[in-house]
DNA sequence: TATAATTTTGCATACCTATGCAAGACTAAA
DNA sequence: TTTAGTCTTGCATAGGTATGCAAAATTATA
């Protein structure tokens, strides 16, 4: 039978230091009122002990938890996300937020995970990659739990959300098609009920549309190898395409490796391929990948400062903003003259 | 003023249910003796009203929080990682524990992240691509909360640690490039003070040494740009290098870059490059790098189940395992005759 | 030195749930 | 119908901290 172990109280430190617990507990908020002898003597005892506030009594008083759920759907599949995540966790540190995690599949629903993060009295939700049910939306706003959206947005709730403007993205790179005379555009289109892939679609279509060419259709899945056997059929066909948009870089990479992969066709000459995102991939010498860059910085930024300024004033209204990226012309995309 | 809203409680939900609140809490412990129509009906009036219990409160009662911290250092530039730790959290998840994430950098001390672990009252704690100090340890251990590191070891600590045998995959490249004739091979190594770049080099020379060849070296930092300098600057010169080991896959992919770079070299003809992980990009067809695999699936079962298994039974002794990755021949170093 | 003003401290309580113990309700056996 | 046995329930308390309030200690003022 081993004798568990039981924590040091703020008690134990209150009698070695011959204070009451308040003085102690005081010690360890500066704001506090505390006789700078006192709590310097305090902090030595504290330190000497092994004495730690604990945050979970800490917050059950408080009603703060300075926690804040992150949930994410599989970034293993695109570089965008793991920078996406790193940056996010980076920035909530800095004020002072812990961050709990949720990676989860792209179509798994949030239904059991939000539950999970409302026991644990996160201060407010962020949500990546994937976006959650009107249900469940309403069960945080019941908690008042405010929730952040990256990259997908909801029209009619009270979350916040930050995307980049896809419908505008996917129109600038339909005109750069026109612009350099292509004929027979081509979009790779990524997990099919995801509003990144459905938008950047759109504006791409519309632009075609609107000058009189068809597209070509396939779907890659978010992922390279999809891409690549997406792209070999484009381009393995009577009527090959002459210009293929990829919904994301890591298809538009694939993309590129199939087209290289059949002998006869050269990037930019006889096709062009354009991605999305700007990952640090497609800079690399061995791709050179024109692309809409998402301001990832930038996104990142507004959605952290968002979720947490709601935090602090509840009564705030939800922002909800699209933010517009920026064509990175490289060497995968012939240019107009 | 707004009112604060303040959250439904276990005694809310015993009111209108016309119990006790020690039955509600019951009712949500699948284990505890509550009738069955009892627990039906207490559920449904908490499902209307949307209590759930607070998990805080729970922690502080049966001092467990079921969360674990994940320690990763930046984990952008290396793909490898952001598989890493997408299997931790979901495997963590499948076994009910929660994670909270911290993401440092390479050369963050981690001695002022633990304290905010061990305020938060984690039963445990893993940490990947960094490694902590002895005191720090010490400090872990004095709580009681078990540490385990993977890809880390610590020699004489009682953390336990999962760690690919970097040195015996030295050996093994190293044997690879002297059976296919190299003469003059060459290290790329990753960031200076990590063990994996220190062993996996280690293992490398030590078999260059016994055959009498001297090797020639290079920084490369575990990042594509690094090792794409350093690279060049091994082809460049008046004896260059004819095989690189580089510490990592994603540098290898940046030297097999620069080497294409110059217009005099083919791999693997006249170089080899072999890298280490066995990352997805490993196998895409314009790369298709010789590596060495490390089982990350296996590595990231054993460090889950380890560190569980010592949060259930906190007298276990730690675990500490080399675990060897196996080679992958793909195109890009000669195999020998 | 006495009084007022200010700073510092302690007391008591609240936050919300889990659980040992004993009493109550109910079923089965006699 | 009575008794023994099992199943449910409620009472009371503990877990560790923060904080309003009042008392004590200190400093400033007269």
């Amino acid at each position: 039978m081993i004798k568990k172990k039981t924590k040091i109280t703020s008690i134990e430190v209150a009698d070695l230091a011959g204070v009451s617990q308040s003085t102690v507990s005081r010690s360890f908020s500066p704001s506090s009122p505390v006789a700078k002898k006192t709590r310097e003597k305090v902090k030595k005892i504290a330190d000497r002990i092994g004495y730690q506030p604990n945050a979970m009594a800490r917050s059950l008083i408080t009603q703060k938890s300075n926690m804040v759920g992150i949930v994410i759907s599989n970034f293993t599949t695109n570089p965008f996300y793991p920078e996406v995540l790193d940056l996010l966790s980076r920035k909530f540190q800095e004020n002072g937020q812990k961050v709990m995690l949720f990676s989860v599949h792209r179509d798994q629903n949030l239904d059991d995970i939000l539950p999970q993060l409302l026991e644990y009295q996160v201060d407010g939700i962020l949500i990546t990659a994937t976006t959650l049910s009107s249900e469940m939306a309403f069960e945080c706003e019941r908690w008042g739990t405010p929730v952040t959206l990256f990259n997908r947005y909801i029209p009619d709730s009270n979350a916040s959300w930050f995307c980049c403007d896809n419908i505008a993205g996917g129109k600038k790179i339909g005109q750069l098609f026109l612009d350099s005379g292509h004929k027979r555009p081509a979009y790779i289109a990524g997990t099919e009920d995801t509003s990144t892939s459905i938008d950047r679609e759109r504006g791409f279509l519309q632009v075609m549309d609107e000058n009189g060419l068809k597209i070509l259709r396939e779907v890659g899945n978010y992922n390279y190898n999809d891409a690549y056997a997406a792209a070999l059929r484009l381009v393995d066909c009577p009527e090959p395409a002459d210009a293929i948009f990829c919904a994301n870089d890591i298809m538009a990479i694939g993309a590129l490796d199939a087209v290289r992969s059949t002998m006869d066709m050269k990037v930019p000459d006889d096709i062009s391929i354009i991605g999305f995102d700007d990952i640090p991939m497609a800079s690399w010498p061995s791709f050179n990948l024109t692309t809409v860059r998402q301001p990832v910085n930038h996104m990142v930024d507004c959605s952290v400062k968002d979720l947490i300024s709601r935090i602090k004033k509840p009564e705030t209204t939800p922002n909800q903003n699209v933010i517009t990226g920026e064509l990175v012309y490289r060497g995968s995309a012939r240019i107009p003259k």
